[in-house]
DNA sequence: AACCTGTTTTTAATGTAAAAAAGACAGAGG
DNA sequence: CCTCTGTCTTTTTTACATTAAAAACAGGTT
């Protein structure tokens, strides 16, 4: 009645630690382990109970050891590693994203549970979250309806988006420059440095670095509503990231630039070209996303009509 | 298994509407009915048996006809025709505002339902809700943060609600003079008008008009984020205006005529002076709700540090 | 005493079931 | 042909049951 995907990531990630052992070493003990992987011990308990069973390591009374290194097929297939939440989000958001909704639709728990295969309850809780995303509208005793990826969605988000990311940076360009952001913000541009030399192999990177800059901003706002917006919308644009995959080297590319020269008019601490530089780049991120929904099937008509985007 | 408030509620709905006629009237058809309450015909139709059954309409076939005019008694008690949802919401945010929870307590679901005389299900769904307030923090796994109503969340919400509210005003005014919005505006001045000519008895009718002016702001920006943010914290100010009465007809007094100025600036369409106005009035609104927060037990140290309201 | 592990108790996640409300269908009457 | 009502079907809401995970407890070892 209740996944253990729990314990199939902590086994997994058991696995992984237990890969750089030698075989014969002697494991820490079980509260530890429950510390260094973030789950009760319970769970740990469970986890070594398995590896035990599979013959990775033994339970000797008073001394648990390394039998043999774990190979590939000792692991969970990644999938089953996801809380039924998560599962449900990242369906969803694809079947959105490759249009199989379409806007003004409307949809039943019941045939969602069907097709993801959970409960009508997981379903919900789920349905919650994305009304929240300003993607669907939940009407009383009846069905959900789907509002849509449109351009307008697009615009309403960005519009919030700029508003929040500049009243940040006015927040971080207060800081003192020997405080924590302003060292993640170094590393930040060094890694920006990293990735810009290796772009051909390494661009894939960008959307991971793209959400920590961004986030750190955010977060320097000291404002729940300000960074939650921030984190609800990233999920969002993690997937578009995953999906809409045309021309992406040149586009992170393009980010990364304006990622630098960003950096550069907070390290000014001038507003003015602050703005303009965070501006700039919103704008460019989100032609990127309105091209993402362009792209989706039954959604060509969402940006035919000229000048929406103003 | 499921509440029946639909059902109450509609029943009582027909009640008010029954008085208003003449024993022996006929009945309007039942899809009539049903499009007036705003319920299915399935409601209505339990509805009419339930009348019938108790002596008030008559179920004669193809007419349906008033017996005898309701009496008090015939009425279902108020607070059964509260969804339970409804019913948890109010019940929670009055154990908040009365300081029942502390900062930083965990909350634990199948007490809450035990408290609240619902399932588990029910209080998860509205724990959800006051997690986007910001109020409560989801630990997965665990149990619930209570992050406390203290003086950090009221800044965190000015701050948001300023920069909404101003940024909603600059749509208003691009709106033509003689659009829906501006005329609502011309009511909502009328009514400010007539409240407050009778103000020591009417007082209490401000909360309603001053909700209705800052919606109709809000809603000219055209963007379901600002809408939203101010729906949420509304229902928190709808619960603080209950709870805290002290010096209620002079803060209303004070509202009032700072909508006034603020609605002059408006029919300006002077930026400058609608934002020194709008300011103005979200100031007086925030050190309100500081207030409220103050005035509640075991939340007198939440504004002992001076100048924490900056 | 501090720590480690075996056991027991709580609690959150999530599937299932039943009732209420909505919606669809169909015959009857104007 | 349209509308109105009686019947049947779907779907949402909500309580409850069950399992995974967490937390508390307790004895044992150093």
């Amino acid at each position: 009645m209740k996944g253990n995907s729990v314990f199939k990531r902590c086994y997994n990630h058991c696995l992984d630690r237990l890969a750089q052992m030698a075989p014969g070493a002697g494991l820490p003990s079980e509260s530890e382990l429950a510390q260094r992987l973030e789950v009760s011990r319970t769970t740990v308990r469970a986890v070594l109970a398995a590896l035990a069973e599979r013959g990775i390591v033994r339970a000797a009374a008073g001394r648990r050891e390394v039998l043999r290194l774990p190979a590939a097929a000792d692991y969970f297939p990644d999938p089953q590693t996801m809380s039924a939440v998560a599962s449900v989000e990242r369906r969803f958001m694809d079947w959105i994203l490759q249009g199989d909704f379409r806007a003004g639709q409307l949809l039943n728990t019941a045939e969602l549970a069907r097709q993801f295969g959970t409960s009508t309850t997981t379903i919900r809780e789920h349905l919650a979250q994305f009304q929240h995303l300003g993607l669907l509208e939940r009407r009383p005793n009846s069905a959900w309806l789907f509002k849509g990826v449109t351009t307008e969605f697009a615009t309403e988000i960005y519009d919030v988006r700029e508003m929040f990311e500049l009243r940040a940076t006015r927040s971080f360009i207060e800081l003192p420059a020997d405080s924590g952001p302003w060292q993640e913000l170094d590393a930040i541009e060094a890694d920006h440095h990293a990735l810009l030399a290796n772009m051909d192999t390494d661009y894939p990177r960008f959307p991971r670095l793209d959400e920590r800059f961004h986030h750190m901003i955010h977060a320097s706002a000291q404002n729940r509503f300000i960074l939650d917006f921030y984190d609800t919308v990233s999920t969002l644009f993690h997937y578009t990231y995953r999906w809409n995959k045309t021309d992406e080297k040149q586009r992170n590319t393009t980010a990364l630039l304006e990622h630098l020269d960003y950096i550069e008019a907070l390290r000014s601490r001038d507003p003015r070209a602050i703005d303009a530089r965070c501006r700039k780049h919103l704008r460019t991120s989100r032609a990127t996303l309105l091209r993402s929904i362009a792209v989706g099937p039954f959604r060509i008509d969402a940006i035919s009509s000229p000048g929406a985007q103003s």
